[in-house]
DNA sequence: CTTAAACTCTTGATAAAGTCAACGATTAAG
DNA sequence: CTTAATCGTTGACTTTATCAAGAGTTTAAG
């Protein structure tokens, strides 16, 4: 009787000191997948996932990006952005506009309701992060913060 | 002449300020993103992928996983497992053992060969760590391993 | 001005990954 | 012994990822 079943708990904390479990890679993949199963099932009641949720964010930030942009930001391939933006357009949440200075280019905008559904839907993402991190500090939160991005955005 | 085509560095920036480029969910996802590229690459001349190199890891950890064990750490589902462990143990790279306590189980082992091929691999999984944190000191890059992991396996 | 090259969105084909139900073998509970 | 639960496996199915090519537009060169 040396091996136990073993409940989750138990599983996870057998392997907390392995080499892998060391390894920002490794720890990254984890805490997103996590992270968007938990994001997935908060958004679910607004028919949004954490991709067209991202889309729509970026779409109502002022910013006016382009679907060439929203690909690179979100590091998706372009012709992935085309059906992400024809869903929320069709339920009236987003705008194509071609841009006037490159009418190559189409520009993304929030409509009026996409603004008001991105309101609940950026609450029901804060309530995920605040759980997921709920084991840290103020500080700490911020910290991570900090760290992440300047390794997500390094360049 | 307002909005130029914008160049990579260029179009990160400009979303840099949007709320989406301050979640934790949307950092974790773009920084999992760029490192799994980053390692798969560093890994192919191995013939390996993020996926069966974490599988060998925990393989060649000493902990004597099962596959269902495997499954949970990795956040796949169990039958993700089988076509993972077929082709390692295709490979001579780990071995598939009954476990004698529960013979429902099966302990995934790394082979002679197969811890060889992990040293190397970990060599190339560390190398692409450190590039993705180049822009850390020595100390950042403890205090993100020790926030990533105590919100990755938080419970 | 014209032509060629480069860029953006889009489509379509194909491969890879994720999800889920069910089955045989095995173990645990009653 | 019977019933229920668990593990690995298979298969069907959906979703996501990767890539090449095409139509329209812009840029650069000649």
């Amino acid at each position: 009787m040396a091996t136990k079943p073993g409940t989750t708990m138990n599983t996870i904390h057998r392997f907390l000191s392995s080499e892998l479990a060391g390894e920002i890679e490794f720890l990254t993949a984890r805490t997103r997948s996590l992270g968007s199963a938990r994001a997935n099932k908060l958004l679910e009641p607004l028919d949004l996932k954490v991709r067209s949720y991202s889309v729509l964010s970026l779409a109502c930030s002022g910013q006016a990006p382009t679907q060439r942009e929203l690909a690179e930001f979100l590091s998706l391939d372009p012709s992935q952005i085309v059906p992400l933006v024809d869903q929320l357009e069709g339920r009236g949440l987003v705008e194509r506009t071609a841009d006037p200075n490159d009418r190559r280019s189409k520009v993304i905008t929030g409509t009026r309701s996409g603004e008001q559904l991105y309101s609940k839907a950026r609450k029901a993402t804060a309530e995920g992060e605040a759980v997921a991190m709920a084991k840290l500090s103020k500080v700490e939160q911020e910290t991570l913060r900090d760290l992440l991005s300047r390794i997500a955005f390094r360049d």
